[in-house]
RNA sequence: GCCGCUUUAGCUCAGUCGGUAGAGCACAUCAUUCGUAAUGAUGGGGUCACAGGUUCGAAUCCUGUAAGCGGCACCA
């Protein structure tokens, strides 16, 4: 005699459903509607497919597109399997790999038989997958062994899944999928009940590009394809609208158009600044030295070039060499024939790091206890010679300028000074209207030091963040095992933009090794040499990159006391030249950053050409400025203009152009 | 470094089948004195990234190099 299952639904009530029974047939006994929208089922939390029959008694939660979340991620992984089924389809003999999906839709990597895919196959691929939504091929689970796995992958031709089958966890359950009766991919699931629930206008094709198997350079180069994957046209077309509006606060064109910087091949990867982007440059230095000496540092400038000597003590030689500009400590041969330089020379290495500089400061003289915590701040520029496929605009560079300090302090001083950073970190951070979470980066497989010396230190970074109250979900909080230097762990500040994407900026580092590599030592109160412990940090983390992400949080429209010229007086007639000349001399006695624009041309042309060069305020005046002492303000972004006394607008710019720490 | 794509005027780009280059903006000159996102006319400006090769002839086809772009890997 045949049992009932008890099913118990949101609602509370419970369904008795004949064993062998699947959420699909709960939801047809509940109705044709739910039936249809019906996309998963999550039993007892766990998301599963909505035709896998029922293990025992459970809860049952189905899953419907208004569960976004689960919905896009259902859609999104069956689009990678869509898209895989389509490349076999048109490109036989292609291998298929893995595809899963990702925030805003999917990829999958394929080995091709003939060549990498391009950009010039999408379409082509775009359309064969919408044959296969059109076809709503049904997409059934099943178990199967490791063997029949490795053996099917074998006869097919298919090595990476081949090898993956057989390197998957003994525990798990092994399932394949199939789509339809014709093609099947390994995979762990749950996918959606047929290739149909896919909404064949909700997806797009993006981008093709090259990945390594199983991430690992060593392997194989795959041939990647991108997707962005949706449930509906409306979702699609949003997204696609948020790229463009996220390419156009891109820093490399804003950079250009607003005349801040250039990069060109002569020097790749170093930053050619303008006036203008040079002028942010110095209002943020400015603001931060005034931050650090507020808060107890000491500022000191170190040498370019350091013995490569020095390098191979603190242990940067050997792990990081590849990437360090070397030179040789001679002067290059004055006759044109024969070599330049004779190969016998020491080498030197441009610093890549402030760190062991700074440590020599420390080593000058007899430290004592007293002296501790003795904070060394440096605007430091450094030099590394960064993979060439790495290099993107400001955000990373050959040539970078660190907001770089080092902390030399006592045992019992470490987490009052990891408070204390904490909290000028978020004063800074909010400075400039971002929010942040933070990180505890772990110890790396590779590394210097004890164990002891890795708990005692990520303790005390953690016990930092506690007392500061910023250990919370609020704040990000997270840790992240293997993600730390190789000579200390970090605290890591992401911070998150005002269109929501994310950039790791500031970082603490509790440093015990290189304190002892490059034997720096303290007199403590018994008499006794110790050693010091040595917290790295930065909040800015580069000038560059820095300006880089200010450049993209603002699109451009950097706050008045950033923004390189804060105010345009312009004419509408010439008989208001001398008025302007007037008024624009008045403003730079104030402080204000401005220009005056007195060229023939109608005030639409002006207007417009100084709100695409982001201009804050335009004071416009004509004749009727000049005879009342007037003027027009039209601040950026408004459409409407505002009259008002000159002394007024002088107060309200001189306001405005007060950096955030100085009101 | 790896995979794919790209490189033509200061900028954005067009250039068909191989027959030594074109637009808009910008710039200069002239006219225009105008009230809130492009006034008009005229003019100057290019070793078609670089180096080889094929060809009677190369921006165009081939090879190599470099840089840029999208990813991957890396990121002290």
């Amino acid at each position: 005699m045949s049992q009932l299952l008890k099913i118990s639904l949101p609602d509370g009530s419970v369904r008795e459903m004949p064993v062998g029974s699947t959420p699909a047939d709960v939801a047809a006994a509940i109705g044709p509607g739910l039936a249809k929208a019906a996309l998963a089922a999550r039993i007892d939390g766990e998301l599963r497919d909505l035709t896998r029959p029922f293990d025992g008694d459970c809860t049952l939660a189905l899953v419907t597109a208004k569960d976004e979340a689960d919905a896009l991620d259902l859609a999104r992984h069956d689009f990678a399997h869509v898209l895989a089924e389509a490349v076999q389809a048109l490109f036989p003999g292609t291998q298929i790999t893995f595809g899963p999906s990702t925030d805003d839709g999917f990829y999958y990597d394929f080995a091709p038989a003939e060549r990498p895919f391009t950009d010039e196959d999408l379409p082509a691929i775009e359309a064969q997958m919408r044959g296969i939504i059109a076809a709503n091929k049904p997409l059934r689970r099943e178990e199967w062994s490791r063997a029949q796995l490795i053996s099917r992958w074998q006869q097919q031709g298919e090595s990476f899944k081949a090898e993956w089958a057989a390197e998957l966890p003994d525990a798990e359950t092994l399932t394949v999928y199939w789509s339809g009766d014709d093609w099947l991919d390994m995979c762990r699931g749950p996918h959606l009940p047929a290739t149909g629930k896919l909404d064949p206008n909700a997806f797009k094709l993006t981008r093709v590009s090259g990945a390594y198997w199983r991430g690992d350079q060593n392997n194989a180069m795959l041939s990647r394809i991108y997707g962005t994957g949706w449930l509906n046209k409306k979702q699609l077309e949003e997204h696609l609208h948020r790229l463009e509006e996220a390419a156009k606060r891109d820093h490399r064109k804003l950079g250009g158009e607003m005349d801040l910087f250039h990069l060109q091949q002569e020097a790749h990867g170093s930053v050619f600044w303008h006036p203008k982007g040079y002028m942010i440059w110095r209002e943020l230095e400015a603001y931060m030295r005034r931050a650090i000496d507020g808060a107890g540092y000491r500022e000191v400038k170190t040498p370019q070039i350091m013995d490569a000597r020095q390098w191979e003590q603190s242990g940067h030689w050997g792990k990081y060499r590849e990437n360090m500009f070397v030179i040789p400590d001679e002067v290059p041969n004055v006759d044109d024939e024969g070599p330049v330089i004779s190969g016998e020379a020491d080498w030197m290495a441009l610093k890549p790091m402030n760190c062991p500089a700074h440590v020599l400061i420390f080593r000058q003289g007899i430290k004592s206890y007293r002296d501790l915590p003795l904070r060394i701040y440096e605007n430091g520029c450094c030099h590394r010679n960064e993979p060439h496929g790495a290099l993107h605009g400001l955000m990373r560079v050959r040539q970078f300028t660190q907001d770089d300090a080092h902390i030399f302090c006592r045992e019992d001083q470490i987490v009052d000074e990891v408070q204390a950073f904490c909290a000028l970190a978020d004063r800074i951070y909010q400075d400039f209207g971002f929010t942040y979470a933070i990180k505890l980066a772990l110890r790396p497989e590779k590394r210097f030091g004890s164990e002891e010396m890795w708990d005692q230190s990520e303790t005390e970074l953690r016990e930092a963040v506690v007392k500061a109250g910023l250990a919370t979900e609020h704040y990000g909080w997270e840790e992240l095992p293997g993600e730390g230097a190789f000579y200390a762990p970090k605290l890591e500040w992401h911070l998150t933009d005002a269109i929501g994407r994310t950039w790791q900026v500031g970082t603490i580092q509790s440093d015990r090794v290189l304190p002892e590599r490059l034997d720096a030592g303290y007199v403590a109160e018994d008499g006794g040499k110790h050693r010091p412990v040595m917290l790295h940090r930065a909040i800015f983390g580069s000038y560059e990159r820095f300006i880089g992400i200010l450049i993209e949080h603002y699109a451009g429209k950097l706050p008045v006391w950033l923004a390189p010229v804060q105010a345009v007086v312009a004419t509408i007639v010439s008989d208001a030249d001398d008025y302007a000349r007037d008024v624009t001399e008045q403003l730079k006695a104030a402080g204000i950053r401005v220009e005056t624009d007195l060229r023939n041309e109608k005030i639409n042309y002006k207007v417009r050409e100084h709100s695409l060069q982001k201009v804050p305020h335009l004071l416009v005046v004509g004749k009727r400025e000049a005879e009342e002492g007037t003027v027009a303000i039209r601040t950026l972004g408004e459409e409407r203009q505002r009259f008002m006394p000159l002394a007024e607008a002088i107060a309200m710019l001189k306001g405005e152009a007060t950096p955030p720490d100085l009101r």
